[in-house]
DNA sequence: ATGATACTTAAGTGTATGCTTAACCGATCA
DNA sequence: TGATCGGTTAAGCATACACTTAAGTATCAT
């Protein structure tokens, strides 16, 4: 492994599975219990806890537990970190859209 | 794995290493070669293009080959559709903050 | 107290990732 | 023509990831 490293590591890690982003899609409609999350995906329980558990430990899920049920929401300090490096590299780059809302710049996005 | 899918897999997986993050901050203040882009890091060649292919396969970076000097430039599509992806969940959860300039947002960033 | 609910932990499995060394290929220099 | 430079491929290895099932813990309802 390359020397360096940051929460930034952890972060991106955690966005990089498409279940975890599923979760944090839900999330950011409103905080949700453990179950709810799960509901959507058709695997188990343990495997939505450890996908939960990485985006807590990245920064961007925090929960709480009140009786029996854990109620999750959406961090924003770890996707604004994420954000602010994504940016600062468009940025370098001389992208003049880097600083712009993306309704603006759709011109491609990835998907296809 | 969960079902769904898309480019953003690739993207943030490959932003998920601090030595492609490295790299990726290299190339954006300027194309280089593959043995510059290996010259700071102590891990061998292969080990470099290893990471560039995988930051290629993400769209991050896109290469060219003269003569037997291949010359790699950053790419912004990959980045921007990350960008929109993350500013789509701090949209959602009311972050009034998700479509300024970073320099007026420091308040944590994730490095500690 | 008994049983159901909502997680939580532990242990194990298959696959992906990051790295290494060794060997190879085409371009350029002496 | 042969040596060297810049990059590439191949094979192998150790660790990390995503998932599973089975079993356990703390609440809440009856």
């Amino acid at each position: 492994m390359l020397n360096r490293s940051s929460g930034l590591d952890a972060t991106f890690q955690a966005l990089a599975d498409p279940g975890r982003r599923a979760i944090l899609e839900r999330l950011s409609k409103g905080p949700a219990s453990v179950s709810q999350l799960a509901q959507p995906f058709e695997i188990s329980l343990p495997a939505i806890m450890q996908h939960l558990s990485v985006l807590e430990g990245a920064g961007l899920v925090r929960s709480e537990k009140i009786g029996r049920v854990r109620t999750c929401r959406i961090e924003q300090r770890a996707l604004s970190a994420a954000d602010a490096w994504i940016k600062a590299r468009r940025r370098e780059w001389h992208d003049p859209l880097a600083d712009y809302p993306d309704e603006l710049q759709t011109k491609g996005d990835g998907s296809g």
